[in-house]
DNA sequence: TGTACATCAGTGAACGCGCGTTCACTGATGTAC
DNA sequence: TGTACATCAGTGAACGCGCGTTCACTGATGTAC
């Protein structure tokens, strides 16, 4: 790539990591201007239409981005857990939350996008959750676990409450880091990954005795 | 009340009613302004200030509204379900999709401020799920299906999964009614309701094979 | 009951501001010979 | 390698627009006597 292609993609990536800074400070994608952005970058506002058409595209660009980041993350997550399949739940969900804080923003633009965005990023997040619930549908199917499942609906479907729930949990985990600090802050975490962890138990006491 | 505060009290509940047809029509409420919902109504935008002292004020007593009416719709629903303890499933759900249909834009309005909406606004709306959520797991507690869970705490962990997958399932049935329409719509309004009760009697195999 | 004054929901003009978008430009980088 | 021209990311001035908010106002309704 040549040294003026390079310059560019560095100034279009900076675009769309202020963009996802700015949508995830307090408020959302549609209440943050073209001008911000740029202001955020350090460039003029006239420099954004060099790299993208206007603010639809970018939020396009970005959900790309983000869902791919997600969705390598929690394939890091999925994998580790199939290599550690008999450890604790509480254990599994502590990584979890881990891997949350480890890029709180792509989780708070997803999920705050999911149900608030337009209708375009409403629809193209859709498909991207569709992928991560066929992901874990897929690793279930290999899992000891759900031997005894046969219909692969099911399995979709059981996937599709783990993945709706987690997305609850991690916003809920998120939050506590804005509300509260040190020690008091910890001692809420503690307490909520308990909870998390018995949703969870119960979920796989509900799969251990599932018959079609 | 006298006339004049009679005709007060209308324009404002004008004044909240158009709030809120216009934050659940494709946009949220932070990116809708003043003079939009004056303008609906058939007002000055000046007329606001004799009302709210500005949109974030609105916001609160709007989500005071409709969070109130979600609470009483929900009440009748599981007075419903109570009277009829032993009916399907499948009847359950159907109940609720109906009710979601009675007061869409209720329910769209508050998932979509749950995590979309301003650091005040999530905190309002957060305090309403958690009635919610103590409200089901108080009639957990007088069910049948629950006499065996000691821990009050498991009874409102079970109940807060509920509470939090039934606003997925309700804004992707509403998500159903602006992509498909007619008969399109019935199918996929029906193998989504086969998938939501495949995911309730998994929960409740969970809970009836539960120990704490 | 009638009158004189007070209240106050709604009006309409005016303001300064940040916005998205246009346009002609500049000057560093790329390319052809 | 050196030169002459092309490309194009970023600039800066300018625009019209909808916004929230102020202010003095109007005229119907309420209240005191």
């Amino acid at each position: 790539m040549s040294i003026r292609d390079e310059r560019k993609q560095q100034s279009r990536q900076a675009l769309l990591d202020a963009a996802l800074k700015l949508s995830t400070s307090g408020r959302s994608f549609s209440t943050i201007s073209l001008r911000e952005i740029t202001r955020e970058v350090g460039l003029v506002p006239t420099a954004f239409y060099r790299h993208f058409e206007d603010m639809d595209k970018l939020g396009e660009a970005l959900i790309e981005q983000v869902s791919e980041r997600l969705r390598q993350m929690i394939l890091t997550l999925r994998q580790g857990y199939l290599s550690h399949e008999h450890s604790k739940t509480q254990t599994s969900i502590q990584f979890f939350f881990r891997a949350v804080d480890e890029s709180p923003q792509d989780w708070m633009f997803l999920i705050a996008e999911r149900w608030g965005g337009s209708t375009t990023v409403r629809g193209e997040i859709s498909q991207e959750i569709e992928l991560l619930v066929q992901d874990l549908a897929n690793d279930f199917s290999a899992s000891a676990d759900f031997k005894h499942i046969k219909s692969s609906d099911d399995l979709r479907v059981m996937s599709s409450i783990l993945v709706n729930l987690s997305f609850t949990w991690a916003m809920t985990w998120l939050d506590f880091a804005t509300q509260y600090t040190g020690g008091e802050l910890v001692d809420w975490q503690q307490q909520y990954i308990e909870q998390v962890s018995t949703q969870v138990r119960l979920l796989f006491r509900g799969i251990a005795n599932w018959q079609s």
